[in-house]
DNA sequence: CATGGATGTTAGTCATCATTAACGTAGTCG
DNA sequence: CGACTACGTTAATGATGACTAACATCCATG
């Protein structure tokens, strides 16, 4: 994620995709120190720029948390929809879903942290939407979980997902226990008897 | 833990136990909002005095903190010695091992979130001791994996443990999803299917 | 009763920080 | 060329916040 589009334009420096650049930084910046613990200019420093110029890109700090925030909510939420649209069978689409989690949060461990860390430092505006995405992305798994299992009771299907969320949420602090290789089948492999484990009686 | 050992005392407020008081505040509160998101002012209004009144208490916000993950990490770590110690076979000492943690992450939501957020804001001299409670807590589960499966390499071990742990720590984000009385078991079926599928081959 | 320690209170003090102002510079386009 | 736009820079400015000082109270104990 160095230098995507660019690469041509400049000999110095990356030029045009700072935002994006800021947005990455800030991410592994507040999922290191906290959204608070993080002042402008470190983030500015951490991209070659000092302080004020964030406000050229960002209206100001909460806009970029609360950007950064929609951003992967948006995606995970859309990740699913298209798993959901697209998936022959529920089975499958379990499957795809959890493949969709484990990456996001191998490959951006940063922003999964942020993401369900500081969601109470979004202004009121855009939290309630963040939410919102939040929400449709658990009814999501719980729509094909429901699917695969009709008899249990749509909380503890709820309540498990959130556990199997905890479960894939947790790469960021197991960083480095095991190359990704083998990290990824784990995850998937846990997650799976988890949730057959949740569903099946009592 | 409202009034515990006081209750005697005093007829306008408690006394005495206030060390304890704000700290259990204090959890809450940075459970909430992170350790930089919470003031002094904050924690004081928390417990009914107002400020500088926590210096009486605590030699800084630091060392509050400090405090805090020491005393979390400790009974973690005695918790999981005692069941090492007085458990028969170690398919008994998991079961207990798990009703530890789930004990915990039930009941103190706020310690267990903070426990695995905030140590980056601990000094560095207690900093260490903490790390080195947590990795022997870590140790406690990997010993008695071990010996149900001999076979499993340690490193996946491990990382099956992080990932049993970010699932039953997940109770504070899905909270009130499920009553207590059905939340316990179910983390507990989980995350034994969980740890059984890590383990069997591949 | 006087004294001292434990516990609070309020009014500084000094940093840090988000945000804004005022002011360049480069390249683009008319 | 000229001027507008995109991006940066370095100084304010104004809050907030951790921590300290100076000054009560309460209560136990000699």
């Amino acid at each position: 994620m160095r230098d995507v589009t660019t690469a041509a334009t400049t000999p110095t420096r990356n030029r045009r995709n700072r935002r994006a650049e800021i947005l990455e930084a800030a991410a592994r910046l507040f999922a290191a120190r906290g959204f608070h613990g993080v002042s402008i200019e470190d983030i500015g420093g951490a991209v070659g720029v000092s302080g004020p110029a964030l406000y050229r890109h960002f209206s100001g700090k909460d806009a970029l948390l609360a950007e950064m925030l929609l951003d992967i909510s948006s995606r995970l939420r859309e990740s699913a929809v298209a798993v959901a649209t697209s998936a022959t069978d529920p089975r499958q689409a379990l499957d795809a879903l959890l493949n969709v989690q484990i990456t996001f949060a191998i490959e951006q461990p940063a922003l999964i942290s942020v993401h369900d860390r500081e969601l109470g430092n979004v202004p009121e505006p855009q939290r309630r939407q963040i939410r919102r995405l939040q929400r449709l992305y658990v009814e999501e798994w719980v729509t094909v979980l429901a699917e695969l299992h009709p008899a249990c009771p749509a909380a503890r299907l709820r309540a498990a997902t959130h556990a199997v969320f905890g479960l894939l949420n947790s790469t960021p602090h197991s960083a480095g226990e095991l190359p990704e290789r083998d990290m990824r089948p784990l995850l998937h492999t846990m997650a799976k008897a988890a949730i057959d484990a949740a569903v099946s009686v009592r």
